[in-house]
DNA sequence: AACTTAACGTAC
DNA sequence: GACGTACGTTAAGTTA
């Protein structure tokens, strides 16, 4: 490892030229020329993430003339002064160069060359390496074994060794080279007649100036001696104006050229206001501490207070922070309240750690808090308040008067980006970065980070930030949810739904965990005899659940035919597309699928499952989120009950193993074809809302049309085709994927489609109206007003736009499904309370819900919810119900 | 050892 | 490249 240290000297006026002629037209809002300042701080930044400098000088050339005017009254004359679009420009950059904290050297008379010369011979004198950040190439001559250019944007370093061999010469030697050649853009002259190659090799022969002119006589082209002789004097001025100063009074101090680390706050107001989105990310503000006012609480006398206060205040945000991401095992460490902006409150009650002071008792702590938190007059707000709900629920307190969550707010804003907690909330809306709970715990989920542990006095700035930036967010995002018509959604039915899921996850499901051992023994003694089966004819033992070494035994030592590569192309597709082929030609691959099936219901299922019954209630508890799918979908995860299979024998033994509580029936309320009815809706297509309305079989009904014939002649083959499109049709699918999936040509594929959109002309006028919707608006939406983001659906670039158009198509149904079955949760939560039911929700997996009820409730309820279900909405289609019972969720069908 | 990515498969 | 939305498991690669 070397240990010299290296000084960054960045060529700051090279840049911003470079980045001014690459990056074409950029402006913000107001019409400010942004186009060499982006480029500018992207030249740093990547010299700063790929090299991390620890001693670097940003350099600028002089503004007036400099020392190689006087010597040549016409140097650089030709240049045209800078344009106004790249001058205004320049103040932002010198400032961007201050936010970042970087020594900046620029002196009247000289040159950026000039002052990087000098400085790269002093630091190297003084033990540095140099490293001279530019993409000009002037510099070569300052070359040495310790000093280097480098060009970022090109990833280009040149040393030594790399002019040696591309121009055979020694770095120094290139003034004698540039002296002779000129430079057309520098209006330096040179000798005419002469260019690089020419001078490389009359220097290579040479080795200088001065020997070429003491025997100039031996220069046998006449011509070339005619010039090299007439301008011999042009010949030596060029030299001198192209040489670099290296003797500028500078001096070198290394401690002022240490790298700083960079002032966010400078950073992040010029990014503002130049709109680099991404780098005010990069570059947040830091919070300003000395404003905030965070307080313990510790006495009992300071609870009642802040209860008073949280009573006047009549609105405020509550935190809480626990042992547990999972609400149905986390216990209370602390609770935080926040009621005005940069004031919160903390009270500890669960921390737990040597030498831990006094803290208000739990039990204490709720019942002083239970009166304000249950009383629905006054307003909670929180982050994933679902979570706090929970948990304070498990602990006697049943909240009330919720309204809103930041969580929800930020994902109906935008449904498609991947995170919607707090510190992403803070960052994108705030501009603001969180103290994060790894900063707090030190790891997440690791031993010995539980919050418990964490000492009070590092909790609180933690615990009243997040309730502090709470607040602060509730209070940008709620004009924010107005302004873009979301606030019905949001009001009438996210909010309402929280308290559902909530419900609903805690009550959780039954489970028959024998059954399920049972179905995991089971499923092990076949894996294991499937196992010795594949050993034995593929002769010898691999890892089967390897893809990787099964495309080896397949298709290298059997030598079956390759069908296709994986997607990232890295190796062998042994999906089961291609196993089923393969089949038919071998017995291994048949028998890999047996192994695969039992093997995914193993680990996925029976095992899984059966890890995750609660230890106290004995049931399963997933999570209901409500803030993942880009649709509006819920999504279900820990585990995610929304696939558990249904499709084969042997997976419904697993949904045989969801029961009710003992003597109870478990129910299940299913919407027949609701996204095609949606489509109907929306589409207003006439032979799809009749086949409706007269309750047809809508398979059939396609195959009717697409392959005109009377719906009598169809048979189960022909429908199945037909069931295939429709599908199709909802997801944009082309006649390629339709092919592919019906094992039929391209060519009839495309008639079909095109049967069925001369058919259903109102879906095909449908489709393409909202593709050209959302080609203007670069959004689509659902029938409830929610909307996803489509940034792609004018993209150049084919694949990515037609993705776009397929988005466009799909959300609108699968997300108008989705408000659908939402609203219809409500309706139902709000009709089982009202009559005082037992029979409660467990579960919603898209267009299914499922209950379970009393024996005395199962009549009412099924008919209750099969009316409340079909009356959510009117549409101009019927909306239809399958609903059943039985002993366990398969039996429910 | 912890995290990320790829491949695969389950559901609607 | 070609059918939308999810979640979870295993293997294998990457980073600390």
């Amino acid at each position: 490892m070397n240990k010299e240290k290296t000084l960054y000297l960045i060529d700051g006026s090279a840049y911003i030229y470079r980045a001014y002629h690459a990056i074409q037209s950029l402006t913000n809002s107001k019409g400010l020329p942004t186009n060499a300042a982006f480029g500018f701080t992207r030249t740093l930044l990547k010299l700063i993430e790929e090299r991390a400098p620890e001693y670097l000088a940003m350099f600028f050339d002089a503004k007036g003339p400099t020392f190689r005017h006087e010597m040549y009254k016409e140097y650089k004359a030709n240049r045209p002064p800078m344009p106004d679009d790249l001058s205004v420009q320049i103040p932002y950059i010198k400032d961007i160069t201050n936010g970042f904290n970087m020594p900046v050297i620029e002196m009247p008379g000289y040159e950026a060359d000039d002052l990087i010369g000098t400085l790269s011979t002093v630091a190297e004198k003084a033990g540095f390496h140099v490293v001279m950040v530019t993409g000009d190439k002037d510099f070569m001559q300052l070359v040495t074994d310790k000093t280097t250019i480098w060009d970022p944007m090109k990833d280009k370093i040149i040393d030594a060794e790399a002019i040696q061999k591309t121009f055979g010469v020694k770095p120094l030697q290139i003034i004698d080279v540039m002296g002779l050649t000129g430079d057309t853009a520098d209006n330096i002259p040179g000798v005419p007649g002469v260019g690089p190659k020419t001078a490389i090799d009359l220097i290579k022969t040479y080795q200088s100036m001065e020997l070429l002119y003491e025997r100039i006589d031996t220069v046998k082209k006449k011509k070339l001696h005619e010039n090299l002789v007439k301008y011999k004097d042009q010949a030596f001025l060029s030299r001198k104006l192209v040489t670099i100063n290296t003797s500028v009074p500078l001096s070198f101090n290394p401690e002022e050229f240490k790298s700083k680390t960079p002032d966010n706050n400078i950073l992040s107001r010029l990014f503002k206001d130049l709109e680099f989105r991404q780098l005010q990310q990069a570059f947040p503000r830091e919070s300003d501490l000395s404003k905030k006012k965070y307080k313990t609480i510790f006495s009992i006398n300071e609870i009642s207070d802040l209860v008073n206060n949280l009573e006047r205040a009549g609105l405020f945000v509550l935190d809480t922070e626990t042992t547990s991401v999972n609400p149905m095992q986390a216990g209370l460490v602390g609770l935080s309240f926040s009621s005005r902006p940069d004031e919160a409150f903390y009270i500890p009650c669960g921390h737990d750690y040597p030498g831990v002071p006094d803290q208000p008792g739990l039990d204490e702590v709720l019942n002083l808090l239970k009166p304000v938190l249950e009383n629905p007059g006054i307003k909670k707000i929180g982050q994933n308040i679902k979570y706090d709900w929970i948990v304070l629920a498990r602990h006697g307190i049943n909240l009330s008067g919720v309204v809103f969550d930041t969580m929800l707010a930020s994902y109906l804003l935008n449904p498609s980006k991947r995170a919607h907690n707090l510190d992403q909330i803070a960052l994108d809306f705030l501009d603001h970065r969180t103290i994060t709970y790894k900063q707090v715990t030190g790891g997440k989920g690791k031993k010995g980070s539980c919050f418990s542990h964490v000492p009070i006095e590092k909790a609180v700035p933690y615990a009243c930030e997040d309730a502090d930036i709470t607040l602060m967010a509730y209070n940008k995002l709620m004009p924010m949810l107005k302004n873009a018509g979301l606030t019905e959604l949001f009001e009438k039915v996210e909010m309402p739904l929280v308290s559902v899921l909530m419900k609903m996850e805690m009550t959780g499901i039954g489970i028959d965990k024998e059954k399920l051992s049972l179905l995991s023994k089971s499923f092990e003694h076949q894996l294991e005899e499937l196992k010795d089966r594949i050993f034995a004819i593929a002769g010898e033992e691999f890892n089967i659940n390897s893809s990787q070494q099964l495309g080896r035994i397949l298709f290298e030592k059997l030598e079956l035919p390759v069908q296709k590569k994986t997607k990232k192309k890295t190796g062998y597709s042994t999906d089961v597309d291609v196993l089923t082929t393969l089949a038919e030609q071998h017995d291994l691959p048949v028998i890999i699928l047996r192994y695969r099936s039992l093997s995914k219901l193993k680990s996925t299922y029976t095992d899984a499952l059966l890890e995750l019954i609660h230890p106290e209630t004995g049931r399963i508890h997933t999570s209901f989120n409500q803030t993942v799918t880009a649709t509006g979908r819920l999504s279900s995860s820990d585990p995610n009950l929304q696939n558990i299979p249904v499709r084969t024998d042997e997976g419904r033994e697993i949904r045989k193993a969801f029961i009710p509580r003992k003597g109870w029936s478990i129910l299940s309320a299913d919407y027949s074809q609701i996204e095609l009815r949606i489509l109907a809706h929306c589409s207003n297509d006439q032979i799809l809302i009749k086949a409706f309305n007269d309750d047809e079989d809508i398979h059939i009904r396609t195959a009717a049309e697409v392959f005109q014939v009377f719906p009598s002649f169809i048979t189960p083959e022909l429908r199945q085709q037909a069931k295939v499109i429709n599908f199709g049709i909802v997801y944009g699918m082309s006649s390629y994927g339709l092919s592919k999936e019906l094992g039929i040509s391209r060519k009839m594929a495309t008639t079909y489609i095109e049967n069925y959109f001369a058919r259903y002309k109102g879906v095909k006028e449908f489709i393409d109206r909202t593709i050209e919707e959302a080609k203007q608006t670069e959004k689509t939406s659902t029938l409830l007003g929610r909307i996803r983001l489509l940034p792609d659906i004018n993209s150049p670039n084919k694949n990515v736009r037609e993705f776009a158009e397929r988005t466009a198509i799909n959300t609108p149904i699968q997300g108008s499904a989705a408000d659908l079955i939402k609203v219809a949760m409500i309706n139902v939560d709000f009709a089982l309370r009202d009559r005082n039911l037992k029979a409660a929700m467990l579960l919603s997996v898209h267009d299914e819900i499922v209950f379970e009820a009393p024996p005395d409730e199962i009549d009412l309820v099924q008919d209750l919810v099969k009316n409340i279900m079909e009356g959510v909405w009117d549409l101009k289609v019927p909306l239809k119900i399958n609903i059943a019972s039985g002993i366990n969720w398969a039996e429910a069908h």
